[in-house]
DNA sequence: GCCGTTCTGTGCGCTACCGAACATTCCGGC
DNA sequence: GCCGGAATGTTCGGTAGCGCACAGAACGGC
């Protein structure tokens, strides 16, 4: 259950980052970091999951990307120096690892396969951020719901999600409301169960087949990213 | 009227990618890359204008990313070899270099100037991608059509945009009759004028007060990137 | 067991946008 | 000068989501 990044590099790579690797338990909506300001240390999770969130002026949010186990925070500035044009918040809390910003723009300029994998990773989230923009703009609360609550499930351990609706109506930048009635709608179809906070997710398969296509594709490119960055090729 | 990313470049890193530098005028329209299909050639436009588009299964399409002298097209697969997960069109005709992906990633490999200047690129077209997802979520077709003919304007020689409202349509992801509505609002009020695919823009402060703020933030961090690909610091 | 807080449910009027159908205007080619 | 196609204008009914206001329900601390 670890972190597919980081166990993609070769041996001697993780050597040297070894050291780096501190980890940490991300309590549920801590900010990891914020819009503009400097990023000091990359995340990867291993067993929690970070919405990625644009945030407006007016302090609307609207979730543009996910990271799990999958993934981390802050590449383009270890990429680049500099902030990341996005929110980091936690989604589900749990087990990470946080790295300096300095040591992984280190490794990153020895220009080895560490490199070759944390740009294989930002393509990942160039063509992830495309995908929840085109179904921000297209498609119903319902639809949206379910491609949200199934992303969230893929990342977690069990069928368990933890968010109140006020927070899934943030990240898919809609009313509280409009959440209420669509997950109460799922919940009298049976598809989940809810409280307060909790959510059970009853039916995967249900749910899958009421989400848009974009759950299909994004679950789709996310194989493919985990597939590339183990792959000999890269 | 170069292109920024190029002109950033070292000496000798120009002596080597000039003999790859081919110049070519794109057509207005023309497909440079489809949405999943290899890349074989970066696009760095000159004096024309692309547009990144996100294509759905069903044939609607959404337009992602804008770019113009400060940018290119194919930045990712450069980095990573392989497909970008979204379609290139021609927005604006116009005079671009193009240069096979090879060659782009051969200079890229050997992590100098290029490899920082294209990864400072990729960041703003992750914050780019993030800035239009929100903006298409919350804001009004007329605001959009504001940003968008801002956002063609800051890239073209002169006031003028061609582009039926068919094709705006096709890009903000909104009905070609909500075009029309917003248009001739515009036009009503003297900001802009247009007549079959040939818009003319009077009014550009008119217009910006009239945009979202989306556009003032994009514009912002375009400015930023071209700053930080001519600094030292970079 | 009480009470404040947090979370969820519901109703109402309103607006922007959708989908479809059709009318009109303009341009370029013959 | 005529004609076909492309671009734009207009209308109409339908609906999803918004903003607001308030009601109930559950939990957590004391």
């Amino acid at each position: 259950m670890g972190n597919h990044l980081l166990a993609a590099l070769t041996g001697e790579e993780m050597r040297r980052l070894r050291p780096h690797l501190e980890p940490v338990t991300l309590q549920r909506r801590a900010t990891l970091h914020e819009t503009g300001s400097r990023v000091l240390h990359g995340y990867f999770p291993t067993e929690c999951v970070i919405s990625m969130v644009h945030v407006a002026a007016d302090g609307n949010s609207t979730e543009i990307g996910v990271i799990g186990n999958e993934g981390c925070t802050g590449a383009s500035a270890v990429a680049t120096g500099g902030g990341v044009p996005l929110r980091a918040v936690v989604r589900a809390p749990g087990a990470a690892f946080r790295v300096k910003v300095a040591a992984l723009q280190a490794e990153f300029r020895r220009g080895g396969r560490f490199q070759r994998v944390l740009l294989r990773y930002m393509r990942a989230v160039i063509g992830q951020s495309a995908q929840i923009a085109a179904c921000n703009r297209r498609h119903s609360v319902d639809q949206q719901l379910c491609r949200w609550l199934l992303s969230g499930l893929d990342r977690a351990a069990d069928n368990q999600l933890a968010m109140t609706q006020e927070g899934i109506a943030a990240m898919l930048g809609v009313r509280r409301e409009g959440v209420t009635e669509a997950a109460s709608s799922l919940q009298k179809a049976g598809l989940i169960r809810y409280s307060r906070g909790r959510i059970a997710v009853l039916s995967r398969g249900r749910l899958e087949a009421r989400a848009c296509e974009c759950y299909k594709l994004l679950r789709g490119e996310t194989e493919r990213l985990v597939r590339d960055v183990y792959s000999a090729k890269l």
